[in-house]
Parts: C-alpha cells; sequence; structure tokens
DNA sequence: GTTTAGTTCGCACGGTCGTGCTATTTAATC
DNA sequence: GATTAAATAGCACGACCGTGCGAACTAAAC
C-alpha cells in the first residue's frame, strides 16, 4: 500500500501551497511551545507570518486540525531529534545512555525554542480531558514504556542489576530528564541540564552494581575526566 | 506588624464583597489549576458564579491583579498544605522527609484539582517572559534552597553521608515529586505517586549510607543507622 | 434615619477569536 | 495558451474578551 487517502480525501498541493503550510507549521510549533498550545491562534499567526487570516485557516480548515498538525510536526522533530539519535546506538545499556543524552542534547540544543515541546504538553494537558490529553497518555506511556524496555534489556544482558526495578529506574530518569527541561529554560540557563545528566549517570552507575549493601565489584570503571 | 496599606491604599472592605472576593479566587483557582492561569478569564469566572462580569470585574481591576491574587491565594494554599505541616517535624533528615511526604500527600490527595497548581505554572511559563515567571523563579529557587538546605543540615547532624550534593539531590528529589504529579494526573491515578515516594525512599536511602558508583570517593560508610 | 461608601449590575466600546462566503490570482495540466 | 483547481485575500458574522461608566442597591458608621 502506498495511496492511502481513503477516509481523509486531501486535496493535492501545489508547490506553494506546500510551502506555506509548511511555514505556518514551523511558526505554530514555535508559538506553542513557548505559549502552549491553546494560545495557538489563527489570527496571530496569519500577523506574524504577514498573510491573511483566511490563508492560515484554508490550510487546516479548523483550529482543531491546526493543533493536531502542530503536535504532529512537532513529534516528527522529536523522532529526528530524539528517538533516532537514540535508538541508533547498539542495543542493551549504551543505547538507553544514548536515548538520554539525546533528550538533554536535544533540550539544551534548544531544538524548540521553548524547552521540550511534548513535556510543556504534559503539564498543559494533563488535567485536561480530549484528545489531546489522550495523544499525551498514549506518548507518555510509549516514552516510558520504551525506556523500562532498554533497561530489561540491559539486564538481560548482564549490563544492570537483575534486582532493578525497569519501571521505577525509568520513572527516574525520565523525572531528571523533564526537570532539566523545565529549569533550564525557567533559569534561561542550558548548563542546568548538567544537573539531569549527573541525575542520570549516577542512576545508570548505581543500577551498574547493585544498589548497596552487598559488596560490590570494583569502585566503577574511575573516570577522572575533567568534568565542566 | 498588622496593617501596612501604605502604598496599595486598598478600600475597606464589606464582608459581602469579602465573601464574594474569596469564592471568585476560589473558582480562579480551580480553574487554573486545570486549564493554566492565562485561560483565566473574567467572562468565564461571572458565568461560573452567576454574577456579572462587572461584578467580578471590579473586584481587581484589571486581569493581571486577578491572576497576582490568584497565584497568591493559591500559594498560601500550598503554604497551608505543604510547607506548615512540612516544617513541623524536627530538624533534620526527619524533616526532609516530612516536607517531601507532605507535598506528595497534596498531590495524592488533589488539594488543587488540577494537581500541584505551582508544578503547572512552573511548565505554562518557564519559556515566557513576564512577571509571573519572575516570580515562579524566586519560587523554585526558594524551594529548591530549602529542600538543598535541610540536606545540609541532615548532613551536620551526621544523618546523611557527608559526600551527598545538597544541589544535587534536592534536585533528585523534585524531580521525583513534579513528574509524580504530573503523571498521577495524566493517568489520572494517585496510585502513581508511590512511584515518586520510592523514588524519594530510595535516594534518601542512599545518601544515608553512601554511593556506590559516581565520583564521589570518599566511602565513609561509618553511620550504620538502620534506615526504614 | 441619614449619610457614606463598597457592591453589583447593565450597557457600550473596541478588539480578537473561529469560521464561513465570494472574489481573484496563479501554478499545474492538457 | 486555454482549462482547472488550488491558494490567498477580503469581508462579514456572532461570540467572547478586557475595560470603562453610571445607576441601583445595601451594609456599615454616624
Amino acid at each position: 500500500m502506498q495511496d492511502q487517502e481513503l477516509d481523509t480525501e486531501e486535496p493535492r498541493r501545489r508547490s506553494d501551497g506546500e510551502q506555506t503550510h509548511a511555514a505556518i507549521l514551523d511558526a505554530a510549533i514555535r508559538l506553542a511551545s513557548i505559549e502552549g498550545l491553546n494560545s495557538l491562534t489563527i489570527g496571530r499567526l496569519a500577523r506574524e507570518l504577514g498573510i491573511s487570516k483566511s490563508g492560515v485557516f484554508a490550510h487546516f480548515r479548523s483550529k482543531e486540525r491546526l493543533q493536531e498538525e502542530t503536535v504532529d510536526a512537532a513529534g516528527e522533530i522529536f523522532e529526528r531529534e530524539v528517538l533516532t539519535p537514540g535508538l541508533s546506538a547498539p542495543e542493551g545499556l549504551a543505547q538507553l545512555e544514548a536515548l538520554c543524552e539525546a533528550y538533554l542534547s536535544y533540550v539544551e540544543r534548544r531544538v524548540f525554542p521553548g524547552g521540550c515541546f511534548f513535556a510543556h504538553l504534559l503539564a498543559e494537558f494533563d488535567a485536561q480531558s480530549g484528545p489531546v490529553h489522550d495523544q499525551m497518555e498514549s506518548n507518555q506511556r510509549g516514552w516510558l514504556g520504551m525506556v523500562a524496555g532498554m533497561i530489561e534489556t540491559a539486564i538481560e544482558r548482564g549490563e544492570l542489576d537483575p534486582a532493578t526495578d525497569p519501571l521505577q529506574l525509568a520513572f527516574e530518569l525520565h523525572a531528571a530528564m523533564e526537570l532539566a527541561n523545565y529549569l533550564s529554560m525557567l533559569h534561561r540557563d542550558p548548563s542546568v541540564v548538567d544537573r539531569g545528566r549527573r541525575a542520570i549517570r549516577d542512576a545508570l552507575a548505581r543500577a551498574t552494581q547493585g544498589p548497596r549493601g552487598s559488596r560490590s565489584t570494583s569502585p566503577s570503571p574511575g573516570n577522572p575526566q575533567s568534568g565542566g
């Protein structure tokens, strides 16, 4: 199957329209990442892009569709900037580390000017019912499940202590990433991301050698790298 | 000091007005905790309370003041529900644990129907400049500083490993609390808070006997106090 | 019981919102 | 180059926004 415009039945696009469509979504993503999906406004996008309100509206035919497409477009960026680099590492602990680092780097590089688009969306819609809430819920489940899955794989490969609780560790890693995002934005200080980095490194280091109590093996491969 | 209306010069309040004022703020807090401070609307509050728009407006004389007073009123609730019970425990590790538990309990009990009011505000305003952003920044600094201060005290009293980095541990505790809040709201499942509880318990347990990995080289595991 | 001043309402304003409808322009196809 | 359909502009609509103003009401102080 290659052509499946059966239910949506989109009209064919012209090149100039395609370009405008992309420009609108680009501005929408920028705006929504800073001020939230709900303060996305057709009139404001039109003003910002120097085109008419009808010009913007015609591309989506409803505000809801504009929001949906904005979230989808942001999702593609997230996939490109976080998931793809994260998953490109070899399976196991290395992949888990790569994914966390890909996320932190994506926050640090301000891929979205307002920080992680989906962290923002999580807070905006966690308490509101509706399609966005539902999509966020499945997104979160997927993300946390993926991280937990990587932890399980790392355990199976003997890279993490078998006593590790995958979902619990995934929760802790996720928590460090999200707070690093929020605080680095709040204080306009990308170096806050290093706190998250360290929290993740420590959490993984702990899980590599068991919690405590029992005599551990070597005191971790000493890495006297002059960290900044 | 008890009377300091020097600069603001508020008019004296009548009893019925006082009551309406409180009712408006109550509704505003409820609404803002779910949908965000920016979707707070004078017209909507009026509709919800069955009074006229002017009736609401007269109590604040600007939307900005309404928002400020709403945040302040939510702050008082936070103080009553989290800070006061947290600080009532004896100084040291016990107080730190009490504070974390007070927060988690406050999330669990849905003191605000949309979850932690300030976690919501953090995400809403982290990337936006303005007075709310600035107040949130100082709030966050104060909160994290307070937690770190308690950790320092606990270290001084020999209840936590002296190799512990107070700010780093504070970050990790804070991260667990925030994510517990967001996810428990997103999944409409208060039991998610237990994940945060466990993350905090584990983090504190680790800090009671010294970490295993990471770069904190000083072993000094010399306090065999049985952790609970 | 009169006076005073805080409440509350009704009304109006200019602005923005989302969304239709009708032109007009213009890229793509024949 | 004529045809076709997409892209965009212009305009209008009803709704809601924040805010001002004056009138009516009423609790509190005298």
